[in-house]
This record gives C-alpha cells, structure tokens and sequence, in this order.
RNA sequence: GGUUCGGUAGUUCAGUUGGUUAGAAUACCUGCCUGUCACGCAGGGGGUCGCGGGUUCGAGUCCCGUCCGGACCGCCA
C-alpha cells in the first residue's frame, strides 16, 4: 500500500492513527530544534513534523536533505498541533513521522510550485507537468472534468447518444484552413482533420440516430489568440424532427443545469435577440448584457448644423458612460487616442460631458446647442455625470469601434462582473455575407444552413437580406455556442452550392455524399455545437482558455515542451511521398 | 500579412541624459534560531544584459536587422 489517506483529508478525528502519505515536498521550514515538512498531492497539504525530543537524529538528518518536489513516502502518527492553522483544512493535526521513504528525488524546478507563481507564461508552457502541480491550473483542469461530466448527464438524461466520427476525413476549400494528413498508402493524396463533425452529424441524422453528441477535437489551421486554439474541443449536438425553438429550449436547458449545479444559479429564461437588433443595440453580434451602454443612433440628429466631419459620415452612434462626466480633458483625450488605435480603428471621438446641473461640455460645442445635446442625451439614455462617446464613419466601422469602446469601458468600471452570467440567444442570423474581396457570397454560418422557408425567393434577387434558421449562444460577450437548422432536400441544397458559386461538379466532388444521403429520406433536422474550451473558460471566470487545456499551444500554435512542430526526416518523408521545398 | 508591448541573476523585474565594479526581490547554498505555516536572523554563490551588425572615446541604454514570447487587427464557413 503505497499511502492509507491523501494529503487532504486527515484532520482532529484521526488523531493517534498510525497512516502513510506519499507526495512531493512543497516547502520545509527548518527551525533547528524542529523541522516541518509540507507534503503535497492533489487533495491538498499535510504538515510532517521532526523534533529532537521525539525523532530519531538519522531521521532528521534525511529530512533536512529533501528539497523541493523531491516524492517522498512517510509513515507517521497522527498528532494534534501545538499551534494550528485555520487557514488549511488539515490545519489541526500534523504528522509526527516515524519512517521516511524517498521515492524519487527532483531537480531545482525552474520556478515555484504556488499559487502565485514567479514563472512566466512561456517557461511554464515549457514545463507544463510542474505547471499543472500548482493550484490554479490543477482547480481549472479539475473543473473542466466537472463541467464535461455534466454535459454528458444532461444530454444523456435527455436521450442523446455520444458517437465518434472520423478525425481523418476530406479537406474542403469552404471556411477555415484545414490541418493536412499525407497519406502513405495513396501516393500524392491527403486526409484533412475535421474542422467540425458537420457533415457527419448530418448523415447520423439520416441513419436514424436523432439525438447525437460528441465532445471532439476540431482542428483549425488559423491564427491564435488567447481565447483560440488550432486544436479545441466542441460540445457537437444534432437532432432531428425539430424545428429552431426546439434546439433552443433543449440546449438553454443543458446551460441553466449547467450553471446550476457548477455555480448554484439559474438566470432564468434566456433573452432573445435577432441579428438585426443586436447589432443596433450593441454594434457586435455577440454582445455582453451584462451592463448598458446601449447605442445612441444619432445619424439623423446631428446633419443639420456646420460639422462638416459628421455632415459627411454615413453613420453617428454613441453610448452614455455612466459615470464617466468626471474624466479630465486629459483622460478624455487618452480615450480618444485608444479608439484611434488601428486596433481599433476610429478616426476620432466627439464627447459630450453632462454635468450634474444639466448642462453639457462637448467637443463640439461651436456646432452644436443644447437642444441638441438634450437630444443626443434622449437618444442614448445618458444621465448626469455620464459621458457621451459619439463615432462616426461607415455604418460597419463605426458598430465595431463603438462596440470595442462599449466593452473597454466595461471592463473599466468593472462592469464585466466574472461571476456574473448574462447568457442570451442571437437569432435570424444573415444567410450570407458578401467577400469584398472575392465578390462572392459566403456562407455566414456554414452551407448547410436553411434559409428562412419564406425567403427562398430573396436567394436570387436579394442574397444579402435572406435571413438563416442560425443561431448562436452568447455569454457575457463571447460566442460560447452556435447552430441552424440544416438543409435536408437535396435540390435546395444543390442550389445552395450554387448562390455560393460552386459549379455542380465541384459541389458534387466535395459534398456528393451529403446530396447522395439527402435522397434516400433524410428528416428534418439541425444542431449546435459548443466550444467548450471556452465555455469552461468563461464559467471559470477567466478570459484565456491556455489554462483550462492542460496542454496548450503558444500564440505561434507551438508546442514548447514537445516542441512541435518539427521537421520530419528523409526516410519518412520519402515514405509519404513527399519533396519539401520551403518558400525562401 | 500587419499593429503593439516585452526579452537584464534559476525566476520576476528595476536600471535616469550613453559614463566607475549592472541592482532588488524571490529561489538556491552555509550557519544560527524551542511551534513554523509568505517563518525569522546573518552570510554566500549566481550575469555572453536574446542574437548579429552599426554609431560612439565609451552601448544594458541610441540605430538597423534578426530570433523568441505576450496582447490585438486581418483571418477564424
């Protein structure tokens, strides 16, 4: 028997027990006369103690010559101390230790095993297994367990089936760039790593499964950020015989269970927005209600005085920030300069202070009356001491800087409440959005996204106003979850492929089997996939996923520990059929 | 592809206008310490200032390039 009790659990009723630990020293404190050891495993910390009146001096001796995060085994009599500490668990009692057993002895780690730890972001990515011994990291890998645990007991009490689909499947040139395979046995030829389980969800709804699940890797070969892996895990969830608000009921169902039993709170019935009033409310298709700030459109009350910048812009939007009036001059031109950022993208920002008595300050004052003012103050709901922060430009523009702007100052006056859950659904999402670039129509969601039955005609003369049976689920500003209502006939789906300026033959290389499968019954049907990484993230109160993932890749998609990506050597090159040549 | 911040002791950082022998904290080592738990006290060791080039009498400091890391924009159907 390795140990009889963990290094967490022992406490005054197991006082005079005779027990074995086993872990690594955390940290000894050597007195002289007396000499304690912290030993630490996964359940916590248990004081070892050795004194000259009651230990044996060889004894002693070993002890002093463990250092840190050396794995020592020890037997001992459980003792109540002469000074305890509330502060742990097993504060009570320490360990008076009769045999000591080094298991294995540890080099100098390179930075403390704490809570606070003195090691940067890139050596404990280096060494991610110590990293993972400190509190934090272990607490956020523990609770993602929890968190997935309860996923699986929803959906499962809900009658769905968990089934895993291929990670080596066909690359499409639709959406994100794809992860690429060699394949050694078909010279010349590649699998791709699924970005989504899409299309095989899709057809375990026509193979008559009707309520799936799957928490699955997803692989997406785009820039990282803190919030973004190339690897991630999605919560993939599909039904069929449903329509929108059944996948709506079912899966705000899996979040409230979810937030109950992780956090003990139920926010109630989850509000609904459409696409079209998000974006005028909040400048952001997945905006954080947990506070204000609402948009002021303000284009059609500000045309009709000299100021030439706003007389020319397509659109005026501002937001009262409470309490704001009181910035300096100073401030107020930092503000400025940080919506100026290329970040983010404004050209300037106009303010206006509304004192306490109810008058204004503004930088605009020479163009401007008060009328206008009480106008605009009409207009974004602003109260006295707040601060008006107006952008103007194009429409597009302005949403996302004055968005930017919305969640930077909330984040300032500590709005942004980390264990608050302000959940929502954003709905009727655009079909399509038109690429500048290309001229082509993509697909906002994906293009097995429905149309709204009423608009199929729009498809052809309007693109751009065909709304989507999509949806995504928002919580405290971030994209947590986001799903349709797919197509299941065959020919809308061809003309589909089509609006997206596929040639029937390309459709029917890529997604045959899906058009094939749609012929032979397939039923109504559609799904949502979560991206739990950083669902886990957000219920943890955190705002980077790295320390929920145990292990993480760099902003780079490195792996610093195992240091991959790596070249591969000839023979196994010559193997797979390849030639490298790098671009210079 | 771009913007921005950073790289100095094992670690986290400071380092003024370019000027003597590059500092602090912490970690580590030694000694002391009769109840510690962020133990305390005394002492000690520890540096290619990311790398390359340039300017200069003189570069951690200024310039150019490059590598590495963080955050962000583009990108992420």
């Amino acid at each position: 028997m390795f140990r009889s009790h963990t290094c967490g659990e022992l406490n005054a009723s197991h006082i005079n027990t005779q027990v074995t630990l086993a872990g690594w020293v955390h940290k000894t404190r050597d007195k002289g006369f007396v000499l304690w050891i912290d030993l630490r495993d996964r359940y916590g910390i248990t004081q070892l103690v050795f004194d000259t009146d009651r230990t044996d001096a060889a004894l002693m001796t070993t002890a002093r010559s463990f250092g840190r995060e050396f794995v020592i085994q020890v037997t001992g009599t459980v003792i109540e101390r002469a000074s305890k500490n509330p502060q742990i668990p097993t504060g009570d009692i320490e360990i008076l230790v009769t045999g000591l057993h080094l298991l294995n002895p540890s080099l100098l780690p390179p930075f403390t095993i704490e809570d606070a730890t003195d090691g940067g972001e890139d050596l404990r990515m280096k060494y991610r297994y110590l990293d993972i011994r400190r509190n934090p990291v272990k607490e956020n890998l523990i609770f993602r367990s929890r968190v997935t645990m309860e996923v699986r007991n929803y959906l499962s009490g809900q009658g769905f089936i968990e089934v895993e689909t291929p990670y080596l499947i066909k690359s499409t040139p639709e959406g994100a760039r794809d992860f690429v395979v060699p394949s050694r046995m078909n010279a010349g030829q590649f699998y791709a790593l699924p970005q989504s389980p899409q299309t095989f969800k899709q057809l375990l709804m026509v193979g008559g499964l009707d309520k799936y699940f799957q928490i699955v890797k997803c692989f997406r070969d785009e820039d990282l950020r803190a919030d973004r892996q190339p690897e991630f895990t999605q919560i993939d969830c599909e039904m069929a015989f449903v329509e929108q608000e059944d996948i709506l009921v079912v899966f705000e169902g899996l979040i409230r269970h979810v937030l109950k039993v992780i956090h003990g709170t139920d926010p109630g019935k989850f509000p609904r927005l459409t696409y079209d009033e998000a974006m005028n409310l909040y400048g952001s298709d997945k905006p954080d209600i947990r506070f204000g700030m609402v948009f002021g459109e303000l284009t059609a009350y500000t045309k009709h005085r000299d100021f030439d910048i706003f007389n020319h812009a397509e659109f005026i939007a501002g937001i009262a920030v409470p309490g704001a009036a009181t910035y300096t001059r100073k401030e107020i031109d930092a503000l400025t300069d940080w919506v100026r950022r290329p970040q983010v993208g404004a050209n300037g920002m106009v303010y206006v202070r509304c004192n306490e008595d109810g008058s204004f300050k503004s930088s605009v004052d020479k163009y401007y009356e008060q009328e206008d003012f009480n106008t605009w103050v009409g207009l974004t709901g602003a109260k006295p001491g707040d601060l008006i922060c107006i952008l103007s430009g194009k429409k597009a523009s302005v949403r996302s800087q004055l968005s930017a702007l919305r969640m930077e100052m909330g984040r300032r006056l500590g709005l942004r409440k980390p264990g608050e859950f302000a959940p929502l659904w954003v709905l009727d999402f655009p079909l399509l959005e038109l690429d500048s670039k290309s001229g082509r129509y993509h697909p906002m969601h994906h293009p097995f996204t429905s149309p709204k039955p009423d608009q199929m005609e729009l498809l052809e003369t309007d693109p751009e106003a065909v709304r989507a049976n999509a949806y995504d689920l928002v919580l405290n500003g971030n994209e947590v979850g986001g799903g349709s209502i797919r197509i299941h006939h065959k020919d809308i789906q061809a003309m589909m492929f089509k609006r997206l300026g596929f040639t029937p033959e390309e459709a029917r290389a890529q997604f045959g089997f899906l058009m094939d499968a749609f012929q032979y019954g397939a039923p109504p049907h559609g799904g949502i996939a979560f991206g739990l990484d950083r669902l886990v993230a957000i219920l943890g109160g955190q705002e980077t996923i790295r320390d929920f993932i145990a292990f993480p890749k760099n902003n780079n998609g490195r792996d610093v520990m195992i240091d991959a990506p790596a070249v591969l050597d000839a023979s196994q090159l010559k193997e797979l059929h390849l030639n490298i040549e790098i671009d210079p």
